[in-house]
DNA sequence: CTGTACTGTTTCGGCATTGCAAACAACGTG
DNA sequence: CACGTTGTTTGCAATGCCGAAACAGTACAG
């Protein structure tokens, strides 16, 4: 019976589903024996599959080749308009990203890593490689690991054990230790930072915040290392950011009453 | 088995998969019984198939309230970029937005419908009703008259025939006579109206534009009726946005060369 | 023009999986 | 405390999925 590791009953049909789903949204563009391939499914099976979502008009089927509908944007923009920070943090992220010229993101957790809801372009904005959409991981970003700080340390556990430590640079922190001593510190701060430990020759300062649904969030801004150095990095940069991070809070607070 | 009124397979769990994904999205947060209801299904059966979804992550659980998750964000967003009419009009809209400080808007066709794919807004920018993301019908938008002008007959025939011509506003055109007569003359102006057709109050000023990908678009400029008449209506606009359609389609050309 | 290889599509039977019914658990409410 | 409601789990029957194999359509080489 459908009974999986899990303690629930699990509808294998859905799995398959959705990892085609994902599975087109990767290839971005793909025939029907490139995703058999890819997922591991015979053919006939699979046809019947993509034929379905073309059907119900969820993928898009051009000659042979299958692409991602736009329904999934549909229904993405709204789930990205449902977030209660999509809305309140405009405003802070505008200021901010006019203020330093730099780029600035508000990003929440969802199952352990970070999603880019919401970004505002400064004028001398790079975006080295977050998109909007992006699913960033926590331990090398500054985002990321003010989100790790605000949650309870085994969770923090859970995700690293979930997701490990990669080294994208020289400078990703990979010893958990060091992660946790600098989440510690993060904590007493209310800033984190990431110094080229996710892409060389970019740094970034980040400041946690509570979203009102429970979850953990943070505002980031980002740029080229020659612009962001000495006071600029370690100060000027924290203050603004913290400063949009606890005006955001306040906002949020004061929207409940 | 599995056989459907469509000449191939399909695949019935997936389309039990998109209702449910589609259902929590309309709901926007919704209890199993909830959802049970709306869907039709036995309890039993959606727990299995909400756990699993929940598993795969596409939906989050708080309590007893299911809604839908941001991996449909990523991936949707990932969507929207892939269109090539996202990058190429950023500038054009922006321009328009500019000029004629409303709002302006790229729309692509996909299944019969019109997919809101990106804004800009100008100073003065309402938006009434349309979001990133939205769906339009093409028979009471300026733009959406602009796509069906676009098609070859028998699909506009097919589109209207699947999504008949519901009344909006007493503007609204509901007679297909009315209607293919218009997207006659839009064909000669390349401009198409919409003088309160969908919303009371507010017109607008579309223009087509041929996707690279083959399908049909649109660029359209919309505002609240009294800064919208006179010459302003039947003239600049319609330059201007006419203007900017030609000049993408330029460039569009010109990016394939 | 024919043979071969490859990809997409359809058909078909066996059996895993799904869907339903029913029971169970955990509330809150009258 | 009995009752209604909702979420969760279990068991069973048969639906509907999967995989093999055949078929169709195309590209390419000889």
């Amino acid at each position: 019976m459908g009974d999986n590791d899990a303690g629930h009953r699990t509808v294998k049909t859905a799995e398959t589903v959705v990892e085609i789903l994902e599975t087109v949204s990767e290839l971005e563009r793909a025939s029907l024996t490139e995703l058999a391939d890819a997922l591991d499914m015979h053919r006939s099976t699979l046809h019947a599959h993509l034929s379905t979502l073309v059907e119900q008009e969820c993928l898009r089927k051009e000659d042979t080749q299958y692409t991602l509908g736009l329904k999934l944007f549909t229904h993405g923009s709204r789930a990205q308009r449902m977030n209660p920070l999509y809305e309140e943090s405009k405003q802070f992220l505008q200021q901010i990203a006019e203020q330093t010229k730099e780029i600035a993101w508000i990003v929440v957790e969802e199952y352990g890593r970070g999603v880019c809801l919401r970004k505002a372009k400064g004028e001398l904005a790079v975006q080295p490689y977050k998109r909007i959409g992006a699913r960033i991981s926590l331990h090398d970003t500054a985002a990321g690991k003010a989100i790790l700080a605000q949650l309870p340390e085994e969770r923090a556990q859970a995700i690293i054990g979930r997701y490990g430590l990669p080294e994208r640079t020289e400078n990703t922190i990979t010893d958990p230790e060091t992660l946790f001593s600098e989440l510690e510190s993060a904590r007493n701060e209310g800033v984190t930072f990431n110094d080229e430990e996710s892409i060389t020759g970019f740094r970034a300062v980040a400041s946690p915040v509570a979203s009102p649904d429970g979850r953990a969030a943070a505002i980031v801004v980002s740029g080229p290392k020659n612009r962001l150095q000495e006071e600029r990095f370690s100060e000027t940069l924290p203050e603004i950011v913290s400063g949009a991070a606890n005006a955001l809070e306040l906002e949020l607070s004061s929207a409940v009453n």
